[in-house]
DNA sequence: CTCGACTCCTGTTAGC
DNA sequence: TGCTAACAGGAGTCGA
Protein backbone atom coordinates (compact mmCIF):
# COMPACT_ATOMS: atom_id res chain seq x y z
CA UNK A 1 0.00 0.00 0.00
CA UNK A 2 1.21 3.81 -0.42
CA UNK A 3 3.69 4.26 2.42
CA UNK A 4 5.91 7.18 2.25
CA UNK A 5 8.05 5.53 -0.49
CA UNK A 6 5.30 5.42 -2.52
CA UNK A 7 3.91 9.20 -2.36
CA UNK A 8 7.50 10.17 -2.56
CA UNK A 9 7.57 8.04 -6.30
CA UNK A 10 4.43 9.82 -6.85
CA UNK A 11 5.63 13.25 -6.24
CA UNK A 12 8.54 12.78 -8.22
CA UNK A 13 6.01 11.69 -11.14
CA UNK A 14 3.87 14.23 -10.55
CA UNK A 15 6.31 16.91 -11.01
CA UNK A 16 5.60 16.19 -14.58
CA UNK A 17 2.19 18.07 -13.70
CA UNK A 18 4.39 21.12 -13.11
CA UNK A 19 4.01 24.82 -14.97
CA UNK A 20 0.80 23.40 -16.82
CA UNK A 21 -2.25 25.39 -17.33
CA UNK A 22 -5.02 23.81 -15.72
CA UNK A 23 -8.30 23.46 -18.04
CA UNK A 24 -11.04 21.29 -16.63
CA UNK A 25 -10.99 19.38 -13.20
CA UNK A 26 -13.56 16.36 -12.47
CA UNK A 27 -14.44 16.26 -8.28
CA UNK A 28 -17.75 14.62 -8.96
CA UNK A 29 -17.14 12.09 -5.63
CA UNK A 30 -17.93 13.72 -2.86
CA UNK A 31 -16.40 11.32 -0.21
CA UNK A 32 -13.08 11.92 -1.81
CA UNK A 33 -12.95 15.86 -1.10
CA UNK A 34 -12.11 15.98 2.68
CA UNK A 35 -12.30 18.67 5.55
CA UNK A 36 -15.12 20.78 3.91
CA UNK A 37 -13.56 21.03 0.50
CA UNK A 38 -16.25 21.35 -2.57
CA UNK A 39 -15.61 21.04 -5.98
CA UNK A 40 -16.62 24.58 -6.28
CA UNK A 41 -13.81 25.80 -4.41
CA UNK A 42 -11.36 23.50 -5.93
CA UNK A 43 -12.69 24.79 -9.51
CA UNK A 44 -12.18 28.82 -7.67
CA UNK A 45 -8.19 27.82 -6.81
CA UNK A 46 -7.25 25.99 -9.74
CA UNK A 47 -9.09 27.07 -12.91
CA UNK A 48 -6.28 28.81 -15.43
CA UNK A 49 -3.78 28.37 -12.72
CA UNK A 50 -0.53 25.89 -12.24
CA UNK A 51 0.99 24.21 -10.28
CA UNK A 52 4.33 25.79 -9.65
CA UNK A 53 6.14 22.77 -6.50
CA UNK A 54 5.21 19.28 -5.70
CA UNK A 55 5.84 18.38 -1.86
CA UNK A 56 5.53 15.66 0.15
CA UNK A 57 5.04 15.41 3.89
CA UNK A 58 4.79 11.62 5.14
CA UNK A 59 1.94 10.42 3.10
CA UNK A 60 0.39 13.67 2.18
CA UNK A 61 1.07 14.77 -1.07
CA UNK A 62 1.24 18.92 -1.78
CA UNK A 63 0.90 21.04 -4.63
CA UNK A 64 1.64 24.44 -4.51
CA UNK A 65 -0.80 26.54 -6.56
CA UNK A 66 -0.03 29.55 -8.26
CA UNK A 67 -3.43 30.78 -7.21
CA UNK A 68 -1.93 30.67 -3.68
CA UNK A 69 -3.72 27.63 -2.22
CA UNK A 70 -2.21 24.52 -1.99
CA UNK A 71 -3.76 21.35 -2.91
CA UNK A 72 -3.58 18.37 -0.55
CA UNK A 73 -3.37 14.74 -2.39
CA UNK A 74 -3.82 11.36 0.17
CA UNK A 75 -3.66 8.32 -1.79
CA UNK A 76 -5.21 5.89 1.57
CA UNK A 77 -4.16 2.41 0.92
CA UNK A 78 -4.75 1.57 -2.59
CA UNK A 79 -4.70 4.77 -4.78
CA UNK A 80 -2.22 5.78 -7.36
CA UNK A 81 -1.23 8.91 -9.22
CA UNK A 82 -1.55 8.78 -12.63
CA UNK A 83 0.05 11.40 -15.11
CA UNK A 84 -0.87 11.74 -18.93
CA UNK A 85 -1.60 7.85 -18.73
CA UNK A 86 0.81 6.46 -17.55
CA UNK A 87 1.12 5.44 -13.97
CA UNK A 88 3.81 6.14 -11.15
CA UNK A 89 3.85 3.05 -9.67
CA UNK A 90 2.59 -0.67 -11.65
CA UNK A 91 2.28 -2.49 -8.53
CA UNK A 92 0.83 -1.65 -5.21
CA UNK A 93 -0.05 -4.43 -2.83
CA UNK A 94 -3.39 -4.87 -1.62
CA UNK A 95 -4.88 -3.42 -4.28
CA UNK A 96 -6.51 -4.75 -7.57
CA UNK A 97 -4.28 -5.34 -10.08
CA UNK A 98 -7.06 -4.34 -12.72
CA UNK A 99 -7.13 -1.06 -14.27
CA UNK A 100 -10.33 0.90 -14.03
CA UNK A 101 -10.63 3.95 -15.20
CA UNK A 102 -14.31 4.11 -12.97
CA UNK A 103 -11.86 4.27 -10.50
CA UNK A 104 -10.36 7.89 -10.80
CA UNK A 105 -11.55 9.98 -8.20
CA UNK A 106 -10.24 13.14 -8.99
CA UNK A 107 -8.42 14.40 -12.08
CA UNK A 108 -6.83 17.60 -13.36
CA UNK A 109 -7.14 18.14 -17.18
CA UNK A 110 -4.85 20.51 -18.26
CA UNK A 111 -4.78 22.59 -21.44
CA UNK A 112 -1.96 20.93 -23.46
CA UNK A 113 -4.51 17.96 -22.99
CA UNK A 114 -2.63 15.98 -20.72
CA UNK A 115 -4.06 15.22 -17.20
CA UNK A 116 -3.35 13.96 -13.45
CA UNK A 117 -5.93 11.38 -12.27
CA UNK A 118 -6.38 9.57 -8.75
CA UNK A 119 -6.97 6.20 -9.52
CA UNK A 120 -8.88 4.67 -6.21
CA UNK A 121 -10.76 1.87 -6.38
CA UNK A 122 -11.24 2.14 -2.40
CA UNK A 123 -11.45 5.58 -2.48
CA UNK A 124 -9.19 5.58 1.01
CA UNK A 125 -7.43 8.59 -0.55
CA UNK A 126 -8.75 11.92 -0.87
CA UNK A 127 -8.05 15.34 -1.69
CA UNK A 128 -8.47 18.46 0.52
CA UNK A 129 -7.57 22.51 -0.09
CA UNK A 130 -4.93 23.99 2.15
CA UNK A 131 -4.20 20.94 4.10
CA UNK A 132 -2.60 21.24 7.68
CA UNK A 133 0.66 20.27 6.90
CA UNK A 134 2.15 21.15 10.64
CA UNK A 135 -0.25 18.18 12.31
CA UNK A 136 2.53 16.01 10.84
CA UNK A 137 5.39 14.89 12.67
CA UNK A 138 8.47 15.32 10.76
CA UNK A 139 9.04 13.54 7.74
CA UNK A 140 10.38 10.07 8.23
CA UNK A 141 13.55 10.11 5.36
CA UNK A 142 14.76 13.35 7.34
CA UNK A 143 13.73 12.33 11.22
CA UNK A 144 16.54 12.97 13.45
CA UNK A 145 18.09 11.29 16.48
CA UNK A 146 16.71 13.96 18.45
CA UNK A 147 13.40 14.22 16.80
CA UNK A 148 12.80 10.63 17.15
CA UNK A 149 13.17 11.22 20.94
CA UNK A 150 10.82 14.13 21.60
CA UNK A 151 8.19 12.69 19.72
CA UNK A 152 8.55 9.18 18.89
CA UNK A 153 10.71 6.97 22.16
CA UNK A 154 7.97 8.15 24.34
CA UNK A 155 5.23 6.57 26.63
CA UNK A 156 4.31 3.52 27.37
CA UNK A 157 2.43 2.52 24.41
CA UNK A 158 3.50 -0.72 22.13
CA UNK A 159 6.84 1.13 19.56
CA UNK A 160 4.72 -0.37 16.68
CA UNK A 161 2.09 1.90 17.45
CA UNK A 162 3.43 4.77 18.07
CA UNK A 163 5.67 4.84 14.42
CA UNK A 164 2.07 4.28 12.86
CA UNK A 165 1.23 7.59 14.30
CA UNK A 166 1.58 10.76 11.93
CA UNK A 167 1.36 13.20 14.41
CA UNK A 168 4.31 11.96 15.61
CA UNK A 169 6.37 10.36 12.36
CA UNK A 170 5.13 11.22 9.09
CA UNK A 171 5.12 8.58 6.06
CA UNK A 172 5.60 5.33 8.23
CA UNK A 173 3.29 2.25 7.13
CA UNK A 174 2.55 -1.09 8.13
CA UNK A 175 5.10 -2.53 6.27
CA UNK A 176 8.24 -0.03 6.77
CA UNK A 177 7.27 -0.29 10.01
CA UNK A 178 7.64 -4.18 10.41
CA UNK A 179 10.42 -4.42 8.19
CA UNK A 180 12.53 -1.52 10.28
CA UNK A 181 11.76 -3.46 13.32
CA UNK A 182 12.97 -6.85 12.14
CA UNK A 183 15.50 -5.31 10.85
CA UNK A 184 16.89 -3.54 13.87
CA UNK A 185 16.04 -6.78 15.81
CA UNK A 186 13.37 -4.54 17.97
CA UNK A 187 9.98 -6.11 19.87
CA UNK A 188 7.04 -4.15 18.32
CA UNK A 189 5.35 -4.48 21.54
CA UNK A 190 8.10 -3.12 23.35
CA UNK A 191 7.12 -0.11 25.43
CA UNK A 192 8.25 3.31 23.02
CA UNK A 193 10.25 4.55 26.13
CA UNK A 194 11.73 1.20 26.91
CA UNK A 195 14.61 1.43 24.18
CA UNK A 196 18.25 1.76 25.39
CA UNK A 197 20.18 4.61 23.91
CA UNK A 198 22.10 2.09 21.37
CA UNK A 199 19.08 0.92 20.54
CA UNK A 200 17.58 3.84 19.66
CA UNK A 201 20.46 4.49 17.23
CA UNK A 202 20.06 1.28 15.59
CA UNK A 203 16.49 1.70 14.79
CA UNK A 204 17.61 4.89 13.17
CA UNK A 205 20.02 3.46 11.03
CA UNK A 206 17.90 0.95 9.66
CA UNK A 207 15.08 2.61 9.28
CA UNK A 208 17.05 4.94 6.91
CA UNK A 209 18.24 1.57 5.18
CA UNK A 210 14.67 0.40 4.67
CA UNK A 211 13.59 3.65 3.10
CA UNK A 212 16.63 3.57 0.90
CA UNK A 213 16.50 -0.02 -0.35
CA UNK A 214 12.31 0.68 -0.42
CA UNK A 215 12.79 3.49 -3.01
CA UNK A 216 16.19 1.55 -4.83
CA UNK A 217 13.69 -1.69 -5.31
CA UNK A 218 10.47 0.38 -6.15
CA UNK A 219 7.65 -0.05 -3.07
CA UNK A 220 7.20 -0.66 0.42
CA UNK A 221 6.48 -4.49 -0.71
CA UNK A 222 10.05 -5.24 -1.72
CA UNK A 223 11.19 -5.58 1.99
CA UNK A 224 12.66 -9.15 2.60
CA UNK A 225 10.67 -9.70 5.66
CA UNK A 226 7.62 -8.87 3.13
CA UNK A 227 7.27 -12.75 1.53
CA UNK A 228 6.87 -14.21 5.10
CA UNK A 229 4.30 -11.73 6.28
CA UNK A 230 1.76 -14.94 5.90
CA UNK A 231 0.36 -17.21 8.40
CA UNK A 232 2.34 -19.48 9.35
CA UNK A 233 5.77 -17.81 7.91
CA UNK A 234 9.25 -18.00 9.07
CA UNK A 235 11.74 -15.92 9.75
CA UNK A 236 14.26 -15.68 6.69
CA UNK A 237 16.88 -14.37 9.44
CA UNK A 238 16.71 -17.74 11.53
CA UNK A 239 13.50 -20.14 10.13
CA UNK A 240 11.48 -19.19 13.80
CA UNK A 241 8.09 -19.23 13.00
CA UNK A 242 6.96 -15.55 12.91
CA UNK A 243 4.15 -14.01 15.52
CA UNK A 244 1.11 -12.51 13.96
CA UNK A 245 -0.58 -9.87 16.40
CA UNK A 246 -2.33 -6.77 15.93
CA UNK A 247 -0.65 -3.93 17.50
CA UNK A 248 -1.89 -0.72 17.06
CA UNK A 249 -4.96 -2.10 15.20
CA UNK A 250 -2.63 -3.71 12.42
CA UNK A 251 -2.01 -6.86 11.88
CA UNK A 252 1.95 -7.13 13.06
CA UNK A 253 4.60 -9.88 11.46
CA UNK A 254 7.83 -10.52 14.31
CA UNK A 255 10.54 -13.28 14.75
CA UNK A 256 10.20 -14.52 18.61
CA UNK A 257 14.03 -15.36 18.86
CA UNK A 258 15.87 -12.37 17.06
CA UNK A 259 13.01 -9.51 17.71
CA UNK A 260 14.06 -7.93 21.74
C1' DC B 1 -3.21 15.61 25.96
C1' DT B 2 -3.31 10.51 25.55
C1' DC B 3 -4.93 6.27 23.85
C1' DG B 4 -7.70 2.35 22.54
C1' DA B 5 -11.91 1.12 20.14
C1' DC B 6 -14.62 1.80 16.41
C1' DT B 7 -15.86 3.12 11.61
C1' DC B 8 -15.36 4.02 6.82
C1' DC B 9 -14.20 2.35 2.05
C1' DT B 10 -14.42 -2.02 -1.59
C1' DG B 11 -11.69 -5.57 -4.35
C1' DT B 12 -9.73 -9.95 -3.43
C1' DT B 13 -9.41 -14.30 -1.49
C1' DA B 14 -10.19 -18.24 1.53
C1' DG B 15 -13.42 -21.49 2.68
C1' DC B 16 -17.65 -23.98 2.57
C1' DT C 1 -19.70 -23.23 -9.34
C1' DG C 2 -21.38 -19.77 -6.50
C1' DC C 3 -21.87 -17.58 -2.43
C1' DT C 4 -20.34 -15.48 2.04
C1' DA C 5 -17.28 -13.83 5.37
C1' DA C 6 -12.86 -12.40 6.39
C1' DC C 7 -9.20 -9.48 5.24
C1' DA C 8 -6.26 -5.53 3.95
C1' DG C 9 -4.76 -0.57 6.44
C1' DG C 10 -4.72 4.79 6.30
C1' DA C 11 -7.10 8.10 8.77
C1' DG C 12 -10.79 10.38 11.28
C1' DT C 13 -13.92 10.34 15.31
C1' DC C 14 -15.31 9.46 19.93
C1' DG C 15 -15.31 8.49 24.73
C1' DA C 16 -12.75 7.41 28.93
Amino acid sequence: MPEGIEIEIYRQAGEAGLHRTIERIEADDEWFLKDGTTAEALHEALIGEQFSAARRIGKLMIYDVTSGARLGLRYGMTGRLIVDESAAIGYLEYSSQRDDPAWDRFVVHFADGGALRIRDPRRLGGVALDPNESALGADAFTVTLGQLRDRVFVGTVPLKARLLDQARIAGIGNLIADETLWRAGIDPARAANSLEAKDEKRFLTHLRAVLADFMRDGGSHTGRLQPARTRGGQCPKDGEELLRREIGGRTTFSCPRHQR
